[in-house]
DNA sequence: TGGGGTGATATTTTT
DNA sequence: TATCACCCCA
């Protein structure tokens, strides 16, 4: 076992005894703790690997978690160890104990914009179709799922015409993802937990299969994640958690960070450890977080420290409008990256929305520095991406309605929207998929011959495909139905111009390489290929393999986890951060003093807040307040620069400027 | 079916 | 103001 730990953290590795919340600060190792817990179990505790399951919030934390673990317990030892998100394990569960669920065999997994689809279906039957309310039926929807409330129980326990409407919507919606043999992201979780709760048997095998229970971010479960937890634990109590309160900063999406406090009261027993150990950041980085989260209400009071020496100070940059806070932003990190020689990799810029990181880019575009942004359309949402993986859903499950209407005319095969709607009101009222339908004798009455005959066309072709995919060999089968239904042709005819269709079809192509690679390593059927691409493996490690080479760009909820040496946390100012619609109240304050507080934990040398005194909103330039959480800070630990009051720079920083500009110029020409 | 005109909209987002 | 989704017309 690794010596090089504090003795907090050789504490939360070795405490068996009862359940364990381990409070862990930013910076504090705590995946370390994490995954040299699990190698101790296995050591030292003499639970083998395979009852030991370690769960995260994210693909990439599972995935850096693996291969750690991996280090330190060599091959065997490691041996059927479970580390995975919450939704695999979901899916896993679901997957085990499909038939007790009542779910055929091959489930299909829908992402948030086939459920939002599905809503409008729905809706639109009623006349009613409408962007906000289709949001605010899935929202509901999901508060609904999340707190494992049946439609049954939402229909008896609705008191106003409204809330009685969307849960007759949820109702619908059940019935329809059952008809599909379909899940959404949030039944990957609430379908086992259910079963859990209802059928005994069933929970005291997996308690038996899982003797050993990890969670990381923990502050970010939401009830039907507890739930979950709660039961697999069961009375053993064989649990640690690990989690940082001051870093809960997804409670808009559901997330409970309640769910820390409560757990104090489940488990009687629990046993809390803090670490408070920094091995992150300078001193005085820590102590201005410390100040600033020590104004938020706290169950566990908690303060990090360092032996990092003080540092230097923070820098508040002031300037006089949005487009110099950007200038000199990148200015002030050429010249830095200059006098450092430090690499691009080593800098972050983290802003609050999206839309601030455009005039950064444009500046960095401008003087050819590389930068990754992150953020945007994902890989994943692709249409033509989301095309192939239609075509794959509903090999794999022909019942998947979704699917089916995605490509049943893409490429055109003459099976226009009308034909579509006549055979989904057939299918609705036969009660049968779409799929089901178009081989019924009865479509005839509805269905000219013609357009009878393509839509069978269609189905009797996906239906063998079907049938080869049991025994031929996946990927060459996939890319023999890309090539057949002639997509690169499609491509080419419907995008405006060659380079896109080209760009798309390269789109496609990596696609099937990535569905090759992870059918080569772990030797998957095309059904379980399918729902783990849902799961949006595939797509992350896409992003990862780009690298993180030049300037980070992202957002202060993007950059939880990571560090870098040198952060600019840009628009420090009030309603941008606080943003204008959290300031309302103390609660939505107090998360984006936490959002604020994860800004700053993630530096490790040197901070930089920056604020402009104007800035332009939509139309007019309106005048700016600095963010009350630069008031917050120590005072004594900041240092101003930049027009605040209205100066020029001094002649020799312009010097520098110039000169680190200049060879950053020379820089480029070598290259 | 593609291009352009129109109108709505402007916090954070993983699985 | 800038962007984007959507719709209509050629």
């Amino acid at each position: 076992m690794s010596s090089n730990l504090n003795p907090r953290q050789r504490e939360a590795i070795e405490y068996i005894q009862s359940p364990l919340l381990v409070l862990a600060g930013a910076g504090s190792g705590k995946t370390r703790v994490i995954t040299q817990k699990i190698a101790w179990l296995v050591n030292h505790a003499g639970i083998p690997a395979r009852h030991i399951a370690a769960v995260t919030f994210t693909n990439k934390a599972a995935r850096e978690m693996k291969s750690r673990v991996g280090e330190i317990l060599k091959g065997k030892a490691a041996k059927g160890l479970t580390v995975s998100t919450f939704h695999t394990l979901g899916l896993q569960i679901i997957r085990r104990e499909i038939r007790s669920l009542g779910f055929k065999n091959n489930i299909t997994i829908l992402d948030a914009q086939d459920c939002e689809g599905l809503i409008k279906g729905i809706i639109d039957k009623g006349f009613t179709a409408d962007e906000e309310y289709t949001e605010q039926c899935q929202q509901q929807i999901g508060r609904w799922k999340n707190a494992m409330i049946l439609p049954k129980q939402a229909l008896e326990s609705a008191t106003e015409e409204q809330e009685f409407k969307i849960a007759q919507i949820y109702n619908q919606y059940e019935n329809q993802l059952r008809a599909f043999n379909a899940v959404d992201f949030d039944d990957l979780i609430t379908v086992p937990a259910r079963l859990f709760a209802d059928n005994e048997e069933v929970l005291e095998r997996w308690q038996n299969r899982i003797h050993y229970l990890l969670v990381d971010e923990y502050q970010d479960t939401n009830t039907s994640q507890y739930q979950l937890v709660k039961l697999l634990t069961g009375v053993r109590g064989a649990l640690t958690v690990v989690g940082d309160d001051d870093q809960s900063i997804y409670a808009w999406r559901g997330a409970e960070p309640e769910n820390l406090a409560l757990l104090a009261k489940d488990y009687p027993r629990l046993k809390v450890i803090k670490l408070e150990q920094n091995y992150r950041s300078s001193n005085r980085i820590l102590t201005a977080a410390n100040k600033l989260i020590g104004l938020n209400p706290h169950v566990f009071e908690k303060r990090l420290w360092s032996d990092k020496g003080m540092g230097d100070p923070i820098k508040v940059l002031v300037t006089k409008n949005g487009e110099e806070e950007a200038k000199q932003v990148i200015a002030q990190l050429i010249n830095h990256r200059f006098l450092n020689q430090a690499d691009y990799g080593e800098y972050a810029i983290l802003y609050r929305g999206n839309h601030q990181a455009r005039i950064f880019e444009h500046i960095l575009t401008h003087h050819k520095i590389p930068y990754y942004l992150s953020g945007g359309t994902s890989f994943f949402a692709r249409a033509e991406i989301k095309d192939i993986m239609a075509y794959l859903r509903l090999i794999v499950n022909p019942d998947d309605d979704s699917a089916f209407l995605r490509i049943a005319n893409v490429p055109r095969r003459e099976i226009g929207s009308s034909t579509l709607e006549k055979l989904g009101n057939y299918a609705n009222t036969r009660q049968v998929s779409l799929f089901d339908a178009s081989n019924e004798l009865g479509l005839t009455e509805v269905l000219s011959p013609r357009t009878l005959e393509n839509v069978q066309r269609f189905t009797l072709w996906i239906d063998k495909i079907a049938y080869r995919s049991t025994t031929e060999e996946v990927i060459p089968l996939v890319r023999e139905v890309i090539s057949s239904i002639g997509y690169e042709h499609w491509l080419k005819d419907t995008c405006k111009d060659i380079k896109t269709a080209e760009r798309r079809m390269e789109n496609v192509n990596r696609l099937v390489t990535w569905l090759e690679k992870l059918q080569e390593e772990e030797d998957k059927t095309l059904g379980e290929i399918v729902s783990h691409f849902a799961l949006m493996d595939v797509l992350e490690r896409q992003n990862e393999e780009k690298g993180n080479f030049g300037v980070a760009l992202m957002t202060l909820h993007a950059a939880k986890g990571l560090e870098f040496p040198y952060v600019y946390m840009i628009g420090m100012e009030e309603e941008l951060l606080p943003h204008r619609n959290s300031m309302e109240s103390e609660t939505g304050i107090q998360e984006e003093r936490r959002l604020t507080y994860v800004g700053i934990t993630r530096a490790q040398k040197h901070l930089t807040l920056t604020y402009a005194r104007r800035r332009k909103r939509y139309d007019e330039m309106i005048s700016c307040d600095p963010s009350r959480f630069i008031k917050e800070l120590p005072q004594e630990d900041l240092v101003w620069e930049g027009d605040r009051i209205k100066s020029d720079k001094p002649p020799e920083e312009k010097k520098a400027i110039a000169k680190a500009h200049l060879s950053h110029l020379k820089d480029m020409l070598r290259k």
